[in-house]
DNA sequence: CGAAGTTTGTAATTGTGAGCACAAACCCTT
DNA sequence: AAGGGTTTGTGCTCACAATTACAAACTTCG
């Protein structure tokens, strides 16, 4: 069976939830209390875990730690990723310190750029390797996720060289609408493009006074 | 008439493509040429577009000037948009030494944090100012869009605050589920999310060899 | 000028995902 | 043990977005 990439996109809130409940000490909870807190309806919910068994129990809801340890499962949570990163520029680095990863079981093993005067240095406890180098590293310490860093001209490059490496899952911070191949997976990470979008609604309705109630 | 979101986030696509034509030097495109570099069908362009009027000309396409002044002016991407950061720790400075938002019209004029050893600092030619202050300063000079980078027990109140300052605009990079009120708009920045999606892909194929080749 | 070749805009169709509603299953109290 | 209260899983319906398909309009070339 396909299961729809949408619910693929919600799993990981879901996730998300039940860790904090988890933490809150909770046991159990229902597709009700979860939908007000992630604002999802419960049917839709109940509908996205159906899709991968019957982890519920009637008139009672979900475990908590027996529905996070399925999820995990099912999005291949409960093993570490290796991810390689290429550039090393300001948004490079901010990335390699980027402290949300390896919580989460990504972490940054390698780190790629083209530059002369930053191949050889050292950051975050990462040499920084010669992009030319690339296929030679990763054909003997292959990783499962490739971070594109470098200028939106050099990317799709970037890319290619990644997916011939193997590489399946790339994870784009250049702004270009890149090309791959089927079967590798590619996500966009754009702040500019979700700000060009929400000034469309923005641009209508007048700035609110700070003292409008609303309704 | 109410344009589907899914149509308003797609826009800025096309709007970036067009930028490159024009840098190219180029006068006209088709949908189809347009579809192509984008990965998009023809058809969902023009359909897309035609929500918004008749811009192209049969037999020809569409004129890559006069589509692109049109899409900015949809967008209210002919004016300059005014940010405030929430939150100046490592991410935060990520996001101030960004250079990428200002040539799109989008320029950060605020920097608060709770933290006292922060504030008072200069970062990027902007002193950054008490959280507690945030309704005052605004209130003076209003901003279009807020930016939050604060951990995330922290995030829902700094996206109240915001609400309440009359912001109806977020970017919210904290890892949690936010509410807001209807009429604000709310995008969420979260790596990680896009991550633990796609390794559900990832998890099930095998990591191919290097010599394979991709039909 | 006429015919062949392009390309748009949109009506109609198809496909897909979200929400509703309810039977079945379980809990809890008395 | 029995009945009232919850909550799940899912068939069904509805809404909406993507695709198809084509007439109309334009360009180009002979």
């Amino acid at each position: 069976m396909e299961i729809p990439p949408v619910v693929i996109d919600r799993l990981p809130l879901y996730t998300r939830a039940l860790s904090s409940l988890q933490t809150e000490g909770r046991d159990v909870v229902s597709s009700q209390e979860l939908g007000t807190r992630l604002g999802v309806t419960p049917a839709q919910i109940r509908k996205d875990l159906s899709y991968f068994g019957r982890f519920g129990k009637q008139g009672r809801g979900y475990n908590v730690q027996k529905l996070l340890d399925e999820l995990h499962r099912i999005l291949g949570l409960d093993r570490q990723w290796r991810m390689a990163l290429v550039g090393v520029g300001k948004l490079g680095r901010a990335i390699l310190g980027y402290e949300g990863f390896s919580p989460q079981g990504f972490r940054i093993v390698e780190a790629f750029d083209a530059s002369p005067d930053r191949i050889g240095q050292r950051i975050n406890s990462l040499t920084v390797k010669d992009t030319r180098d690339l296929e030679n590293v990763l054909s003997k310490a292959p990783v499962d996720v490739g971070i594109v860093a470098v200028p939106a001209e050099f990317a799709q490059d970037v890319i290619d060289t990644l997916v011939k490496c193997g590489v399946r899952g790339i994870l784009n911070y250049a702004p270009i609408a890149a090309h791959v191949p089927d079967g590798v997976h590619l996500k966009r990470i754009e702040p500019v493009l979700a700000l060009q979008s929400m000034t469309y609604y923005l641009k209508s309705s007048p700035r609110p006074t700070m003292t409008a109630a609303r309704g």
